[in-house]
DNA sequence: TGTACATCAGTGAACGCGCGTTCACTGATGTAC
DNA sequence: TGTACATCAGTGAACGCGCGTTCACTGATGTAC
């Protein structure tokens, strides 16, 4: 059971969390400082640094959630299935019950308003991008473990899940600028570029 | 003509790198400052700020001109080729031509070792993913425009460019580790690694 | 070739800012008996 | 159920740090005549 010292942390980390993004998705990163976000909980700065690591590690905290979701998705998948079969699977997957993932913290809607935001911002989208490498790396040792193949000796692994994350990135990068910016956009977009990567890779693209 | 004024301000710009790379390289980015950087030039951090929007814009000066040449490398490649042999043949040849781009700037051998340094550098490895999805965007126009298709309407375009940059990225993190970190061994590397991409995204790994 | 003036790279010192850290402390919650 | 003690989330205030900016200024270089 949880204890209410417990709860009662937990509480303190989510209004944290929520009053971070709410500041970041409406008034910016940049011009959103620490301070404020403690103020807005109105606990003391030192406390916001007792559960993040820094303002990075709260604009980060519920995709870390998600991507911790994906990773284990892939794992779960069957093992006869191909790679790229078994990471667009995995990526459905995860969208299915993101709402159930995110909505235990914050509200979905908060979340996704904050992929503009960092797609928007230089210094986040710099840092997702290092994470999503980060996610590509784990990804490419669990595709290497599920095919009985060496990670370090083979480059498949990290070669199949870089193109993965290429469409991602090509995919997210025009959901947030699309105005059909919802929860079932993507879904339909990343299976529509999947499935043209092939024909991406074999010009001439003029005559189909 | 190069006039007096404008040689003496070239080579305070190029001391100033030179002394960025070799400081950043040999005691890391985060352990220095701009001011150390200037005080080895012995010019004041003010006259750093001149030359350099900041300490980044400084690591990433020479990145700026090897990449601004491969962009213009594809731009350069015959219209009738296929996309991702367009980029194909401008890589090679832009590393055929690397050592005269950036001696004229800084030791080519400076150069080298700061892509270990961008690569174990948290900061400066986000910063290097979103400069690449930066040129990755500008390398998509200019295919979408040697195809004549519309870059926002068409996909491939940009799917075409992130699995090449996905694949570069693959190439430049083993490089960075090999024992074998030369001029030449990404030539090969990157051959050999976009000549798998196929067989990657085609699984079973196991049956070969 | 010399002079007078314009341009502009570089100076030095001071500052604002926000991130993240340090400290000794308070008081609520949890636990043992 | 009550008491005594341990744990630990949160406090408040101050600080160090380095980035990047601001200012009025100097002196070398360039230009016009």
């Amino acid at each position: 059971m949880e204890t209410l010292r417990e709860r009662k942390k937990r509480r303190t980390r989510e209004a944290l969390l929520r009053a971070a993004l709410e500041l970041f998705t409406t008034q910016g990163y940049e011009r959103t400082t620490v301070d404020e976000i403690a103020e807005a909980v109105d606990v003391s700065q030192r406390t916001f640094f007792r559960y993040f690591a820094g303002k990075e590690d709260a604009a980060f905290a519920v995709q870390a959630m998600t991507e911790e979701a994906f990773v284990a998705a892939v794992r779960a998948r069957p093992p006869h299935e191909a790679p790229m079969k078994a990471l667009r699977q995995a990526f459905l997957e995860g969208w299915d019950t993101i709402r159930e993932t995110v909505e235990s913290v914050v509200p979905v809607e908060l979340h996704l308003r904050m992929y503009r935001t960092v797609e928007s911002t230089p210094a986040l989208l710099a840092a997702h991008l290092r994470r999503s490498a980060a996610t590509e790396e784990t990804l490419a040792r669990v595709l290497a473990e599920r095919e009985g193949v060496d990670v370090d000796a083979d480059p498949r692994p990290r070669l199949a899940v870089a193109v993965f994350g290429g469409v991602m990135r090509v995919t997210e990068r025009y959901w947030c600028t699309s105005e059909d910016f919802g929860l079932e956009s993507i879904r339909t977009l990343t299976v529509a570029y999947l499935d043209q990567v092939g024909s991406a890779l074999t010009g001439n693209w003029r005559t189909p």
